[in-house]
DNA sequence: GTCAAATAAATTGTATACAAACGGCTTAAG
DNA sequence: CTTAAGCCGTTTGTATACAATTTATTTGAC
């Protein structure tokens, strides 16, 4: 993996801009980001072109590059993508995972339910994530969980606030036993739509959130 | 859409890598380029950065920049992918095309049939992009889209080598026969399923063929 | 003669300097 | 008073210069 001084700002700065430390269309001024990362112009525009690629800033020539949050519309768009593309995670896994991973998948969801009762948010974050990489993997795909795990991270912070709907945590944990189980028969398409429900919901819980907190958004 | 030197640059490089201008594993000289390019290293250095991001090459530290030409698993891999984003749009699609962009389609293939019957391969290869990206398009969710052409554009070469196969292009005609017909009645699986097949047997063709010409790897 | 250490050449990473383009301000005309 | 044109400051884009690291070569010891 490539570690140069540019590339641990850009995941600096790619933290940053997920966990919503920029507002929406805000400008990141160069120099201003350069001063405070104790570094030169150079390697922060290096970082700049690695975050134009993956959508999470704009890059207008001669006028700066603009962090890039997504809007409900296309938050939507992407939590469809990435229902499907666990779907088909779980489609594959299901044919090819190894009983090692599903006892790892079975330990990473009972620690998310032990979380739970605890009322234990950043262990219920990590695990559910484990959860998740574990199917990734089991896909036997690398390209495509690279894909997934890529999305995933892309949407973290958004899945953190539609968790906080009321109810949804123990549903949650129900769907999670619904796709062990089809994994554990070997279930593809029981895995898949299992998988493909699980995330859509999300996507949907969020989207209701928003409309809840902005009513008479024009 | 940013369009600075840099960002020329890179679409270019791109070009030349996934036009196999460069053997795999190949070290990307920094002068030799820029002065190829007329540009000084600052420029190229940010673009390496993309084509970084987007797994053209990969950047160590100290050492350069080598090109990453996907081997068989990995096209395999892709494939795979592409097979079920392909099959997302078309799901998605079957409900939400418009009459328009039906008669585009329509009109698209019958372009394909004629390149076909006229041996033009050049036509048919753009007609054939036209095709899949009506439907991208038409599957409502620009993101979702945006993904499919991104890896749509990294196959491409490797789409011409399994298109050379016997019968194959005769094949693929039937298909989008198939497609259109299931996107005409709305039916989103069969869409989907059609789109599937006729992408997944294109990395299987591919992957014969390689298997061909390299029969004694170790 | 071979292997290892030191040195030299080449290449990457970063900083700085310079050029070009944009936004805002002033100023002048209608 | 409004509007448009020109100038100035700021910011981005590129080139060059310098520092740091790696690789190749040479030299010396075993």
């Amino acid at each position: 993996m490539a570690q140069s001084r540019a590339d641990i700002i850009a995941d600096q700065l790619e933290d940053l801009i997920l966990t919503g430390a920029f507002s929406s269309g805000e400008r990141l001024n160069e120099m201003q980001l350069a001063a405070r990362f104790g570094v030169s112009r150079t390697p922060l525009r290096e970082a700049f072109q690695k975050l134009g690629q993956s959508g999470l800033v704009e890059q207008i020539p001669h006028r700066g590059v603009f962090v890039c949050q997504p809007g409900p519309v296309e938050l939507l768009e992407m939590f469809e993508v990435m229902a499907e593309l666990e779907a088909t995670c779980g489609r594959l896994a299901a044919q090819r995972i190894s009983d090692s991973a599903l006892t790892e998948l079975r330990l990473a969801n009972n620690n998310c339910q032990a979380a739970v009762d605890l009322q234990e948010a950043d262990t219920y974050y990590r695990e559910n994530e484990r959860f998740h990489q574990i199917i990734y993997v089991q896909s036997g795909n690398s390209f495509l969980a690279g894909e997934a795990k890529r999305l995933h991270r892309r949407l973290k912070p958004f899945r953190r606030v539609q968790l906080k709907a009321r109810g949804r945590l123990a549903q949650s944990m129900t769907e999670h036993e619904v796709i062990v189980a089809a994994l554990t028969r070997g279930d593809a398409e029981g895995a898949a739509q299992a998988l493909r429900a699980h995330v859509a919901v999300q996507g949907e819980k969020f989207h209701h959130l928003m409309m809840s907190l902005k009513p008479a958004a024009e």
